[in-house]
DNA sequence: TACATTTGCACAAACGATTGCACAACCCGA
DNA sequence: TCGGGTTGTGCAATCGTTTGTGCAAATGTA
């Protein structure tokens, strides 16, 4: 086991000339005769000869490596932007490195310091438990350039790709007011986060617009947007419907997971939806059109985030900074928002 | 912007001392007076060194990271999968390169090729488009150990972790033996891959020991187990009713995204699930506890794969070869099955 | 005081590839 | 036959570490 590889050493040796022959030869430099070139090639394949990309890599100072850093890899919208930002490394010869945060700060902070020297670029998604993620910034300042999508955080020297939340909002929103709803509640994420920050924006903006009066137990901030708060919200919202308060006649959900816990637990107290309550989430994960009662969704068009990132990366590999991208995000429109259905 | 990084060099300069010494230093050597790490280290502290991670590499012959080679991220099996993975490797101070194969032979062969000498081993899940996969042994030979899960090959020197698709096939057949169905068919993948080969072969074991019968429109064999081969299924299964062949009662689906194909199919045409025909699907993913109909399943425990995976990888680097791991597969019984159910 | 032993550090080679420079061999014309 | 210009190769430095070996100073022993 474990033969030594065959370097351009040994190729060397075998037919008498030098190294620097061999590497010359091997990249098709002019000053090398063709007829040697031919033989190098030919011992160079015979001896399955492949480069060491740790020796070029110490020589050129580059990594071809590009590192990524985001919460779990085991969301569809993660695992489908890492997708996009792979078939983009892959056409331009990157190598992809994949770390998970885990949502954890403490975690990312870890691997962050870990990959300066490591990756040539980092595209990222932030952890969501901290608002101060400036140990990105000794990235770039080690002249490693730093890309955020969806996830963005302030004051941090990064190209961005977000799609517009505000603008997602007011989509889901609107949409539900022209279904005629005005008693519309939200469920919102962690405010230190852009894309839940930007998303409440929207729907306070929108309802304001429509000239609708909020009273406190309109906003609801959950801790995240799992599953788990989404059924706690729902929890308080039935309890305060026993307690003689009116059910809100719409919710609009951050983020589909919540969208998901809040849908199950009204099913479980007898809440029909849309029928009582009109839903409306945020992701359009996959799941969404496969639920008994189809979710409308804000599509975020993951992949293709990961793509443009991608491709933001190597533009600012190129040294040509890029300013944001801003992707339109659409809303797709299913049975869990429409009046008319029973 | 990129400052050079500083290395040992600069420390040894700064205070006068070789290089070497400073390498002693912070690798805690005793030949190093305690007075003389301290200073180095502090100085060390105040440049914000960090090691340059290719020359170690180079130098020690090792990578300190894993590839991982799998059809495609997107999907829930190989994303959580892979989350398992990344744990066990991170706990080991290792890093994990992702490539997609995109269920291309091609593809996964450039890929392996370009990954002796980037890794120091290889965990796979092999691309179901071809038969011969023995580009991997490239990769044993050159001394860089091989996992495969699930989707395994033979005729390559690796390890292996898998569920028992046998066994799990004939969990899930029994269990619709158990509720009286007897017609029970089977949606088969390509059989050249050994996961939908054993499935199948679980599925005839167990079918011949109940002493049923079998015909040949009872196995279809698909040429994925995606939701449009499922369709096609169904669409086969629904003509061939018009036509007055019956219905079969039960079917088990060697995927869950192609069961899920065709139950959507059938509710299409009206057919009630599982009044009419119970289904089974295989991989247990996510959507199977959300769909309309809840899906019973073959759960493969993916998390739990990848870091087994993971382990047997480490095990192998330590020169630790172990034997091939078999997962116990778990059924987990929803409405779709149950025969006293609406 | 003279010698043996330990301690603490520096020198230099090595990992595998790239590349500026020097130089030998060739061809040409004068 | 010699100078000048190509052509084709080799030498050696370099990237940032690690590590075997050598050597001087400090310490111990008689």
């Amino acid at each position: 086991m474990a033969k030594k590889r065959t370097s351009i050493y040994d190729i060397a040796q075998r037919l008498g000339v030098s190294v620097s022959s061999v590497s010359r030869a091997l990249s098709d430099h002019p000053s090398i005769s063709v007829a040697l070139k031919e033989r190098i090639r030919d011992v160079a394949a015979e001896m399955h000869y492949t480069p060491n990309s740790v020796a070029v890599n110490l020589k050129s100072g580059r990594r071809n490596t590009i590192g990524v850093v985001v919460p779990g890899i085991n969301r569809s919208f993660f695992s489908s932007a890492i997708e996009g930002i792979e078939d983009k490394a892959y056409k331009q010869g990157y190598d992809v490195l994949i770390y998970q945060s885990k949502d954890s700060a403490e975690r990312e902070e870890r691997i962050v310091h870990s990959l300066a020297g490591k990756v040539d670029g980092v595209i990222a998604s932030v952890a969501a438990d901290t608002t101060d993620h400036s140990y990105y910034n000794q990235l770039s300042e080690a002249g490693v350039p730093v890309v955020l999508f969806d996830r963005t955080a302030a004051g941090i020297d990064a190209g961005t790709v977000i799609i517009d939340d505000f603008q997602g909002a007011a989509m889901a929103v609107k949409h539900l007011l022209q279904q005629g709803f005005k008693r519309i509640y939200h469920f919102a994420g962690p405010q230190q986060v852009n894309v839940w920050n930007n998303r409440l924006k929207g729907y306070l903006n929108t309802m304001q617009e429509a000239g609708i009066p909020l009273s406190k137990e309109y906003v609801f901030e959950g801790a995240n947007t799992s599953e788990d708060e989404g059924r706690r919200f729902a929890k308080t919202i039935l309890k305060a419907h026993e307690e003689g308060h009116p059910l809100p006649e719409a919710i609009f959900f951050a983020g589909d997971f919540a969208a998901l816990g809040a849908m199950l637990e009204f099913q479980k107290a007898g809440v029909g939806i849309p029928k009582e309550i009109a839903i409306v989430g945020f992701a359009n994960e996959p799941f969404c059109q496969l639920l008994a009662t189809p979710l409308t969704s804000v599509d975020q068009f993951s992949y293709k985030m990961g793509y443009m990132a991608g491709k933001m990366m190597f533009d600012r590999l190129k040294g040509e900074p890029q300013v944001g991208i801003v992707i339109a995000p659409e809303l797709i429109i299913r049975k869990s928002s429409l009046k008319n259905t029973k």
